[in-house]
DNA sequence: CCTAATTAGTCAACATGACTGACATAAATT
DNA sequence: AATTTATGTCAGTCATGTTGACTAATTAGG
């Protein structure tokens, strides 16, 4: 190959870092905003995770939302903790297992939760508007195919509550994701 | 509206909210196996952004790195330092301006940065790999709109130059970011 | 019924990566 | 010579994560 010339690998390792670093640009960015908002209430994301989860899936336990957001007991305590002295969300000792502490937004809560996921929801449907219908089912497939396996059921899960379909993948090139984590 | 359904705006909020979700799940994700790596080096994902961004675009002078990341100087310093004095990135004062530090990667910054690379590229090729071609181009101009437009003529310009054209919209419903920060 | 396991909460110590604000130094510009 | 610019540094703070050990309440199983 002639020198200054690059081959067509080349030209794909290129293409793939700029998706990296679009994906870097794109995430933060997608936070920003509700993150502005959040610091207006002295909360962090990790706040916003929390409320998010509690408000859309209310009566969730604490060992699902561990399991969900994959942290330890220790970080969860401390913003759960404060969301609850502060009057977003309301624990209640479950009904059947009274161990449990089923996890519920107060109206409070709900109000900043609705609030949050309008600024994230009226920007991904902005982005969404600007690709075609067919390519908008396959940019949630590719988000999702960004995953790892042993995550998936769950968010499979969460998109088909939603109507979101996740087709089965045509063919199995690329897909190898068994050695990753 | 009888009790029970929902409407296709509810519909439409769950399939958005599903989304929201989806994109926190497949960031996590997405960085989960580089960090991994990161760790067995005791570097953090601060690091690995320094070590990219100086590596992909080598001769970078501080004060770009700090508008890329937008972070403050001293947050820089802290992870910047760490990866010079562990023998990752040189630093080199600027020919025409001497009081310029132009930061290259070591050898060994390189090779760790082209190792993380691969595992995102592999991942995103996989991704890519689930849907059609076109589908791929809207996927990753789906990325671009979910970023805040002040910030968008560095990342075109960094797609551009992997040869990734991004298409004027066709039209501007849902564009209106002006607001948003 | 008593022991096991489960669910949750808590204490203590620590690491990372962000922040603000103030100040120092060298080099370039005017 | 004075000012601006690019960078570095000191000091302190905060948010969010980690491990490990321990307690308490409640349920489930032999």
């Amino acid at each position: 190959m002639a020198a200054g010339e690059s081959s067509p690998v080349d030209a794909d390792i290129q293409r793939l870092t700029a998706v990296v670093e679009l994906i870097f640009f794109a995430y933060r960015d997608f936070t920003g905003e509700a993150d502005a908002v959040l610091k207006k209430f002295d909360f962090g994301r990790a706040h916003h995770r929390v409320l998010h989860f509690v408000t859309w899936r209310p009566g969730l336990r604490v060992a699902d939302l561990l399991e969900i957001l994959k942290i330890t007991k220790q970080s969860l305590a401390r913003v759960l903790k404060q969301l609850v002295d502060r009057g977003f969300i309301l624990q209640e000792a479950g009904e059947a297992d009274r161990r449990e502490r089923r996890l519920y937004p107060t109206a409070a809560g709900r109000r900043l939760a609705e609030q949050l996921r309008a600024l994230q929801t009226r920007r991904i449907a902005g982005a969404l508007g600007e690709i075609e219908p067919p390519a908008q089912a396959a940019a949630v497939q590719f988000l999702l195919a960004l995953t790892t396996s042993v995550n998936r059921s769950a968010i499979e899960q969460s998109l088909a509550n939603a109507g979101i379909g996740v087709p089965e993948p045509a063919n199995a090139i690329g897909r190898d994701r068994s050695r990753t984590k």
